[in-house]
DNA sequence: GTGTACGTTTATGTATACGTTATTACCGCC
DNA sequence: GGCGGTAATAACGTATACATAAACGTACAC
């Protein structure tokens, strides 16, 4: 994985506009992380800020600000006259991102199940449950892909508990690129997706324990078949 | 609380002092946060842009950009013509961190158990908790709680997973101002204090099971404990 | 071919300027 | 006194300028 700047020849500025917000850092912020999310740009792609601002149609100084919100995330570093650097994910930084959400989404279980939802708030999350269950019917990848991604923001969004919501975001995001480009390498998530109907079940019940146990078995199964698939593929980066 | 203005006449640059590091960015980041975590600042304290900068003896443009890196760290809100405010915590907020610690640490105590480490590897965490026995010992709550503190840090650091020692500190930043503030609202810490000697053992023992259980169990006591004196004393924000 | 020195270029970190608009102060009226 | 309208002020968000020093390219010596 060599470093690309921000010259290489299949870049072009339409691939992801800049579209307009109320802000330009804010403007630059989303446009950029996009790029870093969605693989866009590469492990270790490098850009200058003078480059992004020209192609964002912006000064530097939003443009900075944007970057520093992305630093501050861990998805990019910022190296004096280096610019911007995309951070590569390592095989380690996988284990412990997974490692994080595995304790965060447990609790979420835990903390949704306490608190007794009505079928109105369970309804996103067992519609994601089941729209993993008819991607993977349907055999479409992508498809289960979003679903579980949906299925995951809409489990901690049910903790109650905002600070974990950030925190889980930010876990996912620094580990999108890695799910999508492992998506299939995998074997089917036949798995994945049954215990996506067990979790929803025991929240329902409101069983507190047992909504934490199957969380947290459902993520632990999945960081072992990721860094399983990173060790054979010899994934170093991503 | 009412909110207070830059202007209160109790506040002198000397109090707090910029100590010059290699960027005038890191100078700001460092004696903004150190005000707000020490409750030089008080909650919902207000404060311009231009008149820290003049303050710090700087520039907007890096008081700035130590702004958003406050910001995304959850410790200060900057409103567009009112300059930055310390963010109050609610008792909903330390409930919120609360979770998030004990989400965190009884998994650092898990990872820290499974690594089988040394008698070096340990020594801060068992020192820190000595510490906290000592300072019991003396009546010393200040030292109590700055034993505390380090208990807990060396705790995640033991854990080896990089992004919780990030959050676990960000969690512990949150609920630092409400810690001191309650300090000599509580029991005295005896039942905190066993119980760090408890994790420490699990740990040493490599029993990762009973490492989680001691440290989850002891945050949780630990919560309903703040959250009975928040409740008891009425403190809305903190 | 390799290493070093030197001059030039460039990408910052920071300061300053500028345009916009939210906020505040003031005044008149009821 | 309270309310509404208007003008002035001020605090941004952003653009531009500037100083610094890192990075690069070239020439020369061994």
């Amino acid at each position: 994985m060599s470093q690309k700047r921000a010259t290489a020849p299949d870049r072009t500025p339409s691939s992801n506009p800049a579209v307009p917000t109320g802000s330009l850092v804010e403007t630059a912020y989303r446009t950029l992380r996009q790029r870093v999310i969605d693989n866009a740009w590469p492990p270790g792609y490098r850009a200058l800020e003078q480059e992004l601002a020209l192609e964002l149609g912006m000064s530097r100084t939003p443009l900075r600000e944007a970057l520093v919100r992305l630093q501050n995330e861990g998805l990019v570093e910022v190296i004096p006259r280096h610019g911007m650097r995309v951070l590569p994910v390592s095989a380690d930084d996988m284990r412990d991102i997974y490692q994080m959400l595995t304790a965060l989404e447990a609790m979420a279980a835990e903390l949704a199940a306490r608190r007794r939802l009505t079928r109105a708030q369970l309804k996103p999350l067992l519609d994601a449950a089941a729209a993993t269950e008819h991607a993977l019917n349907a055999e479409d990848l992508d498809a289960w892909a979003s679903a579980d991604e949906s299925f995951h923001r809409n489990l901690v969004e049910l903790s109650g508990n905002r600070l974990l919501v950030e925190v889980a975001r930010n876990c996912a995001d620094r580990a999108h690129r890695a799910r999508a480009v492992t998506l299939r390498m995998r074997p089917k998530p036949t798995h994945s997706t049954r215990e996506h109907m067990d979790v929803v079940e025991k929240i329902r019940a409101g069983d507190a324990r047992a909504a934490f146990d199957a969380q947290r078995a459902h993520r632990e199964r999945g960081t072992r078949e990721l860094l399983a698939i990173l060790e054979y593929h010899q994934l170093k980066t991503l």
